[in-house]
DNA sequence: GTGTTATTCTACATGGAGTGCAAAAATGCC
DNA sequence: GGCATTTTTGCACTCCATGTAGAATAACAC
């Protein structure tokens, strides 16, 4: 991260961030696939996060239910305000088309996790659990940019329950 | 394609497909910036296909009605049926996460021009443009997929048709 | 036809990325 | 200490992306 604020995402080489790291170049591609990975590294231990949150709500709880009061826990449990980090890491996802392909690509995986642990759950609704999980992630991806567009100034948990409300008023017709 | 299907998608190098379309390795690199580009290329298309029927409707019709009627629209207008290679396309994209990451990337590409081509319409619901967006490709997707698993017997706007409808119902509580 | 111009294609060259493999170094345990 | 396991490293190799410059091709005026 500190390299790629000072001279940029891709003229950022993977020798130049071993180098700073103290590792080799082979060592680096033990433990990522490719830059992209390395810089979004912290969002999946976000997913994790989230997906342990959501295992250990209540299973009476509604799919719907589950998935909104998981981020609400995750959110407020952190000690350290909203991440100066994540907020940078997103701008950069918005930038760069190869992270904005791999941050898609993860939210993916993490949408089938999800999809799979909420599985057993009552689901008034009847949307079909994949589609379900998907506007969820959309809500939450929307609230992150408009949270971000707002220059990080509203408390984020406060972005992301506004957007997770508008969701659940129906918009057909 | 015809490569990719016989020796799978990461076993073909860009020389050989350059070989096998009689054009040099440089060249195709002059349209393609990578193979998945050149493999998704097909959807590019449909992406255009969407957004120009979307700026075709009505500009009275809601946000929301717009975007169905155009899916609807140019899904009925095809003479040729729902596009042997467009399954083929989608289940690869399932199996290689580089395809996967591109084209959930095209996805957010279009979901920008979309946004940009219902910012006047009326929108009874509320719900912000890029919201709406997102879940109606959600959607797309969804139904695609579900398409897809069912071997493709039904007729493919048969089963989007169903999941937007399943969409419309509120799914909050 | 000829000549001019613009476009498209090609060959070559370079630097970076990803990965298998085997040797070297570090770690942990007795 | 010695020994087994895990981690790190260096090397080799293929492939990818891209700049550049020249060759081939197409378009068009005359």
């Amino acid at each position: 991260m500190r390299l790629t604020v000072e001279h940029g995402f891709d003229r950022v080489t993977i020798d130049a961030i071993a180098q700073g790291a103290n590792i080799s170049r082979r060592t680096f591609s033990n433990y990522f696939a490719c830059k992209e990975d390395a810089v979004l590294h912290g969002e999946q231990l976000h997913h994790q996060g989230l997906l342990r949150a959501l295992r250990e709500r209540p299973a009476e709880e509604s799919a719907w239910t589950a998935l909104r009061s998981s981020v609400r826990g995750l959110y407020t449990s952190w000690e350290t305000q909203p991440d100066r980090e994540w907020a940078l890491r997103t701008r950069l996802a918005r930038e760069h088309p190869s992270l904005m392909a791999q941050q898609l690509a993860n939210h993916a995986a993490l949408a089938r996790d999800l999809e799979e642990a909420v599985a057993g759950r009552p689901n008034p609704g009847g949307v079909r659990a994949g589609l379900l999980v998907d506007v969820f992630l959309s809500a939450l991806r929307v609230g992150l940019n408009t949270w971000i567009d707002e220059a990080e100034t509203r408390d984020l948990l406060e972005v992301v329950e506004e957007v997770m409300d508008e969701v659940e008023t129906p918009f057909g017709g």
